[in-house]
DNA sequence: TATCCATCATAGACACCATCTATGGTTTTC
DNA sequence: GAAAACCATAGATGGTGTCTATGATGGATA
């Protein structure tokens, strides 16, 4: 059974056993003396014992309070170890960054270790996640940074990076590998890979449907790294952001498909700690300059 | 500096933690789904620092959550323990017990050493005090018991015992040895020792006054003790309860001073714990016969 | 002996808090 | 697509922690 002694109350008692006083004691823990005199009698009724005998001009602990007072030290040092593991833990410095999953990890961690390069002792902690997935970390403060879609162009909470645009790929040695544009009739007979978390899913939907085309559907994934090499190996084209191309496919431009997205460092939420704070600083400008 | 983090909020904490979800948690710390939900949120406010990483459906611990935990249970563990030496200390019953400065000790030392015999592993704690030091005790349950003046009549707090009257005691050799009643009157020239806690000073001083009788003060004492071997040795006469009287005094009767006064066993204000109740009633039925 | 001082306890006012119910938002399951 | 499970938020409300004002008491001092 769990005692319901409260830990501002063990705090009184202390003053009162270390200043031999309430109202010396109420001056040290902040509070007034009626305050502190009915907070120990709080006490007394939460524990079922009298501590402090007391007359006028003098207090002293009973037999109670007496056994007490080891236990109630215990029990604050044990708060206080228990701060002192959590904010220990974050001295060395550490950016938790959550990354966009259709962000290529490859740029992405060319982008990081260029920096480590510059800071070695910074840590991160990457999380991937989808827009939506990103935003609610970042907001419960369970993420300092996020790299993500800008939409918004709200300037005080992430700072405008790169945009780029959604190209289309296809295999090496597609009839169209020797043309860089095409259009949408001309895929009517070709196949398409879907990555389900693409966020430009429903427009390059509408983009085809208002064409008349109808590519087919022949492979779905929401694992980008597994589309791209579906689309490698021969089984059809997909709609990727130009940061995910490598030299495994070919680029064509689809006419009228002009979708692109704008990038953006998602700032903390909160006041980082003290430690944090330098090297978080140090990031952004990088990340500005990186990817401008 | 004292962390300040809350007792309940671990316990919530823990619930989480056993539960793997705040819905079950929140039924495990008797509280609602939301207020355990806004409990954790304090905690991790108060700790600056995520302790869960919240999904829907799935609840996990951060490292901070992870670091916190054993942390978290030691804290509990102490606040148990301290809660536990305060009880087990309670539990051979002890009598704290007030008595009437002004009662003989030799008969109260009797009446215990009687009970004793009879409840051998009982356990006093004797407090003198004066009738108002004791009301003050019993009320803030500093005090089990009292036995002290009897003044209201109420009979749910006390039990009510003998009465005693105050009688004048003098040297055994006084000029009045021989005599059992005497005057004020008989006094004018006589030497008075004062009893500085005596229950009845005014009323005796009117005694005196009415009677235009001025006996002379030769000493004061708050020592009874001390007064009573003055008398014995001759330094003069004072007033006292009978039962302060042993055989190194004579008593004489003064006319028309008829001070008495009801002894009273003054009840708990509380209720006691199981293991003492046993035994305060016996108590209290063997005080109620032996002082009848 | 009267007055003053130091100290604890109580009373009433008040801003804040812990908890409730109701409900929203999201994800998973069927 | 609907239902279920689960966490988060909003608003209402009784309870609480703290304040100021003041009472009660005993010791010190004049």
């Amino acid at each position: 059974m769990v005692s319901m002694m409260d830990i501002y109350l063990l705090r009184y008692f202390l003053a009162v056993v270390e200043t031999g006083n309430f109202t010396r004691a109420a001056e040290r823990a902040f509070v007034t003396q009626p305050t502190l005199s009915a907070g120990i009698k709080k006490l007394e009724q939460q524990v079922g014992h009298v501590l402090f005998e007391r007359s006028n001009r003098r207090v002293f602990l009973t037999d109670a309070g007496t056994r007490f007072l080891p236990r109630a030290r215990a029990i604050i040092h044990e708060c206080n170890v228990a701060q002192q593991v959590l904010d220990e833990a974050t001295q060395t410095p550490v950016i938790r960054l959550g990354i966009l999953h259709t962000l290529s990890n490859r740029t992405v961690g060319m982008l990081l270790e260029q920096f480590r390069q510059l800071r070695p002792t910074v840590a991160f902690e990457i999380v991937d996640g989808t827009e939506q997935e990103l935003e609610n970390r970042l907001e419960d403060r369970s993420l300092d940074f996020a790299l993500s879609i800008n939409r918004s162009g709200a300037m005080d909470t992430v700072v405008n990076l790169r945009s780029e645009p959604y190209v289309f790929i296809v295999p090496k040695h597609h009839r169209y590998a020797e043309r860089t544009r095409v259009s949408a009739v001309d895929l009517a007979e070709d196949y398409m890979i879907v990555r389900t978390r693409c966020e430009v899913l429903s427009e390059t939907s509408r983009y085809f449907t208002d064409r008349n085309v109808r590519p087919r559907l022949v492979y779905r994934t929401p694992n980008d790294s597994r589309a791209i090499a579906m689309v490698a190996a021969g089984l059809g084209g997909t709609v990727v952001p130009q940061s995910l191309v490598d030299d495994r496919v070919h680029v064509v431009r689809l006419n009228g498909f002009d979708l692109e997205r704008h990038l953006g460092l998602f700032l903390p939420r909160y006041e980082l700690p003290l430690e944090t704070k330098d090297i978080a600083q140090a990031f952004v400008e990088y990340v500005s300059e990186a990817w401008a």
